[in-house]
DNA sequence: GTCTATATCCAGATAGAC
DNA sequence: GTCTATCTGGATATAGAC
């Protein structure tokens, strides 16, 4: 989701798991390329993309990719962690926000500040969410981890404003947010999700006042 | 969408605009193929499904395919097309619905009766347009045009019921049912589409007792 | 560690026999 | 109209020079 990429992109932890900051490797290919790949994944889709189009837009030769990861899958692999850390940031930034409400709302403002994107590209967590799921390698799964991790944080959030249904607010809420960026895309207008997103900032605030 | 599907696939005019249905063709080869190419894009997304998937599917030879369709944009075209037909049959059907609350009621109930297919491979309709929009055809604008007319369908109910703002509504519904197609695609869980649906059935019920 | 050249594979598309 | 055999292009992946 665009939550994803309210982070800063250069610190956004991009260094996946397995990633050797290796002193070596000087200009941080690795890094460049896995920031490459986020984007044009987000852009062109996972199947449209070629390694020739990850390494053009990291400027690293195409050859050289091999060398950091053995195959496309594990670019791919790397692009859904960085999404994941990027969410983790993202967390932990709202959660210095003092009231739970204000948080869900801060959540969905940077939603908002990220319409422009998504009427060009959609959500770029969604539409790779989607998209892995057609696919063969068990991505997939490691996508919907980071999909339960975004619902768990809210459905935190609602629980702190005493819902007790808490977790179906949160799917209600994250729904929206996808459901609103698809419609901001195919209709490329971002003014549908600036609509939407005041809608579920009011909603939050009727949930808080109770 | 899957408000698409609940057309019963044996008539729904699958027959695009320019298909002369062709006294020659006996078998339907070419409704067969479009049948075949709208399941299988949305089992396999449009870019990872070859010509070979569908005419596998179809039970015709490869070579015979470009009989019917000079390139695959031009199945993609027919699918797109397909979708559309299905909506315009489905809407037909529900206009014969008395009341407007109830004929949005019905839509809701048909989108929950597709969520089995929706946790395996997500809202035909709302996938397909997804990739279209990372394609370089314009094919996607077609798409927006099919979204448009179910999003007019649903404000034109929503106005019937006395609401200046119904087409505000009418994103919010669609919307709301694209993002619980993606979420229990997601999260393979048919039970929260059936969850949220259920919401969306009372939120009609309030809008219509105002 | 870096990068070029190339092998391999496979999907889209075509030619032309039937 | 139908189908087989094949061409072609492009993307993934590798071998190996530097």
């Amino acid at each position: 989701m665009s939550i994803l990429s309210q982070v800063t992109d250069s610190d956004a932890g991009v260094t996946a798991e397995g990633a050797r900051p290796s002193r070596s490797g000087r200009g941080g290919k690795r890094e460049r390329l896995v920031r490459a790949a986020v984007q044009v994944f987000h852009e062109q889709g996972v199947e449209k993309t070629t390694l020739g189009d990850i390494a053009r837009a990291a400027e690293v030769p195409l050859g050289n990719v091999y060398y950091y990861f053995k195959a496309k899958d594990q670019l791919v692999e790397a692009a859904v962690d960085a999404h994941c850390e990027q969410l983790d940031t993202l967390t932990a930034r709202l959660d210095t926000v003092p009231d739970p409400a204000a948080r869900l709302k801060a959540l969905v403002a940077g939603w908002v500040d990220q319409r422009e994107t998504a009427a060009r590209f959609g959500c770029p967590f969604g539409t790779l969410v989607t998209e892995l799921d057609k696919r063969d390698d068990g991505l997939d799964r490691d996508a919907a981890k980071v999909m339960r991790a975004l619902l768990d944080w809210v459905e935190s959030q609602f629980a702190q404003l005493g819902r007790p249904d808490a977790a179906d607010l949160a799917v209600e809420l994250v729904a929206a947010y996808q459901g609103m960026s698809l419609l901001t895309n195919t209709l490329r207008d971002p003014g549908l999700m600036a609509a939407q997103g005041a809608r579920l900032t009011s909603w939050i605030d009727g949930i808080a006042e109770q």
